[in-house]
DNA sequence: CATGTGGTTAACAATTTGATAATATGGGAA
DNA sequence: TTCCCATATTATCAAATTGTTAACCACATG
């Protein structure tokens, strides 16, 4: 299973944030919120929502403007952003699709067709094929070979990387020396035992984090 | 600019079907109409269009049925499928969403809405297989295999630009030297490792660029 | 036929990686 | 405490991988 989905949303409105922020959570996502344009920027930079959902009329800064700068930056060409709108005014909804955004929702909520919308395009972007594990601040993108830790990508050689990969794969799972040096290095390949722990501390090394736990006589496992 | 977009409609209503074909051609779509579900099939695999707009309420196969017959076959499960209905069925506007639409526009049709949101899911599909990728101050031309770089052409070899452009397909992902010998050599011939790496070579030699990165014992991506 | 281009390969250089040996550390049992 | 054992750490070296250059062949073109 893929991680908890994060959420921001920005609505001026205390009411609707608080429908729409009810019936996400009541889903299971993480709902972050702002109550204005500006607010809104600065919680997606803090929180990196996979999904925005943006108010067009909003005191401040509108919905697109938050849309066009943030789209401007690279850590949100590809996340999801989908406007809010009263019904009626059908000008601004347009400029709103042609900004860049991914969808469009308007007033007032009807809960099941959001929640429906937001399903919907998770899981239009989980077909794009995303190799992607994530536990906390820490991402492991198996496509890119790139691990992620707060927004520093760090560089594994490929048999540290294949490592914790497999270690994380399954968080809280031990993994006994035999089931790491198959899934790692193969049935073939014989490799001392010291091996893996050098592999092991390498990563601990360059992910300056205490992830890995050591299970004496056991093996290791990998847990926040 | 790459080609122009087929798009079926279909839909039990003469004058809607009609409203749709003429906005969509006006904004320079290729369109095929079809008045029931069963036509919609058919003409779907005649012409494999690029967006499906379903009725949900048609008189045979409804539009649900339709998506979920052509949804089970491969040359459909990438497609974009719409639905349309009145505003009031909130009931069928979810099992429309969760069948795996990929939206859904409400009747009445607002001619300048409905072409926002056709040129949004295009938008969005184009972010990934086109025939013109651009990164930055980079353009990759594939239909007239030209490089464009900060405004000047750049000239690459067959088997170059072709490595570039898949590399360049999917900035980030890391390419395995068997995917690149698959995709670029193809599956019959069979050359030597080093092939490769002479063409990267040539690539990051003659776009004085440093987007080609290596990811020791992997493969190449690209990046800027 | 001379020339140029594209594609492949061989040969060697440069670099990175991974395995091992040697040694240190730390927790638990006697 | 002292010993034992499993793991941690460190440095080192061999192997694997990639980079670079030049040479070669095929083929098209004038």
């Amino acid at each position: 299973m893929s991680s908890v989905k994060k959420i921001l949303i920005a609505d001026d409105e205390p009411d609707i944030l608080e429908i729409i922020q009810f019936n996400l959570q009541a889903e299971g996502y993480e709902v972050i919120t702002a109550k204005n344009g500006d607010e809104a920027i600065d919680q997606a930079k803090r929180h990196l929502p996979d999904l925005i959902i943006l108010d067009i009329m909003m005191p401040g800064k509108n919905g697109i403007d938050v849309c066009n700068i943030l789209r401007m930056q690279p850590a949100f060409k590809e996340k999801l952003i989908v406007f809010l709108s009263a019904l009626s005014d059908e000008g601004t909804e347009i400029r709103g699709l042609e900004t860049g955004a991914d969808d469009y929702i308007t007033k007032p909520i009807r809960p099941k067709i959001l929640i429906s919308k937001v399903n919907a395009l998770f899981r239009r972007l989980n077909k794009e094929g995303n190799n992607i594990l994530q536990h906390g601040d820490l991402k492991i993108d198996r496509e890119k070979y790139i691990i992620n830790y707060q927004g520093n990508d760090i560089i594994l050689a490929r048999k540290e990387f294949e490592l914790l990969a497999l270690l994380a794969s399954k968080p809280g799972k031990v993994f006994l020396r035999n089931e790491i040096l198959n899934q790692v290095w193969g049935t073939e390949v014989i490799v001392g035992d010291r091996t893996i722990d050098v592999h092991i501390r390498k990563i601990r090394q360059k992910l300056d984090l205490d992830c890995i736990t050591t299970v004496k006589g056991v093996g290791y496992k990998f847990e926040l």
